[in-house]
DNA sequence: GAGCACTGC
């Protein structure tokens, strides 16, 4: 027999074993999900939320024999409260047999044979272990959502089921599924596909009858019908873009509903309580998004034991990660703000697009959690089929220098070559290269040096990675530290309009002349200096955000242990600058990871980035902004760069023209 | 003098 005739009759074995088992009600669903795992090396697990994919599956393979399992979720608190609820249905304690590991936080043990994971974590652990060998049986959920890790990880997987065979098997799960697509990209492996009834309650969806112009206006009005004619209780949710829409809708609402009310008291009803209950009943207006504070977040969660409606009108942070209890209606304006591609590199722009199908279907399902629900579309079925049916692969709209790092750092030394979903452009592989080698992270042969590999060592942006390098060679790696970890989080600064001018007094003391940059250090030096608990009253008082100096002080802590763990040899330290202050070789070692994002200032204060052909603007939350004196000359760094009205520079410092020439990679000389 | 959807290591 031929190579090639054995290799045909291969293929056809591993049709045959293909099967599709259709909609199983829970109890089937386990002998036919364990006899799937027996016979394939991939199984495909379609079920909606609720259907127990994720708590029963990977406990039947435990029951079975596999010893080491691990399952992989987008987010943190899904891989917590999961591997919470698992524990608790079998009676174990977490992190003995069962835990789970995310960011900052480890509940496992040496005898943990099945660990919830966030996919960050896991893409960590395949830097020392690219074949995962230490795992038998990985589930990925939620790959319908398509975000970048996830679709990381399965290709990552995908390599090592091939370097595995016969040792490794892959669950994938998800709620809507483009099985075509993933039964193409597992087409070399023996695969199942298994579909598992989900227990949501049925959901009526309404359809606008003919487009409407503003849909916050009509998100208002759906929203005040449903609380009048709609059944009591049963509260209702509003999927709307961002902050300033859901505030205006906020208002709107509370303002006609107070109107609506007094014009009934005034008219038709006799001041007595009874009466007033039972015509209507008071509706309450929550916000959410996710810059709230926490507990104001919270305000929104908390039942309300049916003395009054509440409505929550939320951006789609309450689509998959937060989950609201007594939700039955579902207002849905068919938008959400993402992120579009940009022809101009390291560019964010963030606009408000149409939203996919799946997306609306999941927002539906928002009603139907306890109860049967209706949700209410504020566009025509037309336009709901117009809508691309899967959302955007987040891999085709990313920068990839972070991933590309990892993944050589896994030992591919053409990243390009990775199997995935969707492949990105080359132009994105290719500029992720380029960036990388320029900051020293790749030899001339396009290989990951040893700085490279450093540099994937820590959870960092690859610029901040090497600025912290930088900085124990030129000896402040203390305080780059520091400055590392406020820069990875979010905003500290509260903006509000009302407390404009007492937070710009208090933000005062710590603003730096040289830039924002050095401003944040300030604030989170002095918040470590304070007490751990009068932390929080002391956000307070500075009109700073708590919750990102505490991710940056655990940021810190963690930078710390893994440096300590680096052990580097004093080979690695130099004496250069050591006259110089402290301040200066920080500004060296930030222009080491981030000289292609520098500006020069020009006449007028024009400022042109040096890298791309673009003129920007100060953003106006920088301290520097309408800062720089007319006849000043010199450069800037930027850490973000963000397209708005125009496009604007977020985070700057100034720098030294000899500072881009001694670390700018050589991208700079002198004009002559 | 403008405005930041949401995750994650």
């Amino acid at each position: 027999m031929t190579e090639k005739n054995m290799a045909q009759q291969n293929n056809n074995k591993r049709k045959r074993i293909w099967s599709l088992i259709k909609n199983l009600p829970a109890y089937h669903a386990r002998k036919s999900f364990l006899q799937a795992l027996a016979s394939s090396e991939v199984v495909l697990v379609v079920g909606e939320t609720g259907c127990g994919k994720t708590t029963q599956l990977p406990q039947q393979a435990l029951d079975v024999g596999y010893r080491s399992i691990v399952t992989t979720q987008p987010r943190r608190v899904a891989a917590i409260s999961v591997a919470e609820r698992v524990c608790l249905e079998r009676g174990v304690t977490l992190g003995s047999q069962i835990g789970y590991v995310v960011r900052f936080d480890d509940k496992t043990s040496s005898e943990t044979q099945l660990r919830y994971v966030t996919d960050g974590v896991l893409l960590r652990e395949a830097i020392t272990d690219p074949d995962l060998s230490r795992y038998d049986l990985i589930f990925v959920d939620e790959a319908h959502e398509r975000s970048l890790q996830t679709d990381i990880v399965l290709g990552v997987v995908k390599r090592a089921l091939t370097n595995r065979r016969g040792s490794l098997k892959v669950v994938v799960m998800s709620a809507f599924l483009d099985t075509d697509k993933f039964r193409s990209f597992f087409s070399s492996f023996d695969l199942s596909i298994l579909e598992m009834e989900g227990r949501l309650y049925p959901i009526d969806i309404f359809y606008i009858k003919t487009p409407v112009e503003d849909y916050v206006e009509a998100a208002v009005v759906a929203c005040l019908q449903i609380h009048f004619e709609e059944s009591f209780p049963g509260d209702i949710l509003v999927f709307l873009t961002g902050q300033e829409e859901i505030e205006s809708a906020a208002r709107m609402i509370k303002e006609r509903f107070d109107n609506y009310c007094s014009y009934l008291e005034k008219n038709f009803l006799p001041c007595s309580e009874n009466k007033h209950t039972t015509l209507y009943h008071p509706l309450r207006v929550y916000p959410l998004f996710a810059a709230m504070s926490p507990d104001a977040q919270r305000a929104a969660l908390k039942p309300c034991r049916n003395q009054f409606r509440k409505a929550i009108l939320a951006t789609n942070i309450a689509e998959t990660s937060i989950t609201i209890p007594g939700i039955k209606y579902v207002v849905d304006c068919g938008f959400s703000k993402q992120r579009v591609v940009s022809s101009m590199k390291c560019l964010d722009a963030l606009r408000v697009s149409p939203i996919s199908q799946a997306q609306a279907l999941q927002r539906a399902g928002r009603a139907g959690r306890e109860c049967p629900g209706k949700c209410f579309r504020l566009y025509t079925k037309d336009d709901f089929d117009k809508l691309s049916i899967h959302p955007v692969p987040e891999i085709l709209v990313s920068d990839l220098v972070s991933v590309t790092l990892q993944l050589m750092a896994m030992g591919m030394e053409n990243p390009f070559k990775l199997e995935l979903l969707d492949n990105p452009r080359t132009e994105s592989f290719q500029y992720a290269l380029e960036v990388l080698l320029s900051i020293g992270a790749l030899d001339s042969s396009m290989k990951l040096n040893a700085i490279g590999k450093q540099m994937a060592f820590f959870p960092l942006s690859p610029m901040l990675s090497r600025s912290l390098l930088e900085s124990i060679t030129l000896n402040c790696s203390s305080s780059m530290l520091a400055l590392c970890s406020i820069l990875s989080t979010e905003s500290v600064f509260q903006l509000s309009s009302q407390i404009r001018e007492s937070a710009f007094q208090a933000w005062n003391k710590f603003i730096s002349s040289l830039g924002d940059h050095f401003t944040l250090l300030q604030v989170f030096q002095s918040y470590l200096s304070i007490p751990e608990h009068e932390r929080i009253q002391w956000c307070k008082e500075h009109y700073l955000n708590y919750r990102s100096l505490a991710t940056a002080n655990n940021i810190y802590c963690q930078l710390s242990q893994l440096l300590q763990q680096q052990k580097y040899s004093s080979s690695f330290m130099s004496h250069l600058y050591e006259e110089e202050s402290e301040q200066d070789r920080l500004g060296r070692c930030l222009v080491a990871g981030f000289f292609r994002q520098s500006v020069r200032i020009g006449s007028n204060c024009q400022l042109y980035t040096l890298f791309e052909p673009l003129q920007v603007d100060i953003h106006p939350s920088s301290v520097l902004h309408r800062r720089l004196s007319s006849k000043e000359e010199g450069y800037l760094i930027y850490h973000e760069l963000i397209w708005t009205t125009k496009p604007y520079i977020r985070t700057v410092m100034r720098v030294k023209e000899e500072w881009l020439l001694q670390h700018g990679g050589n991208c700079f000389q002198l004009e002559s």
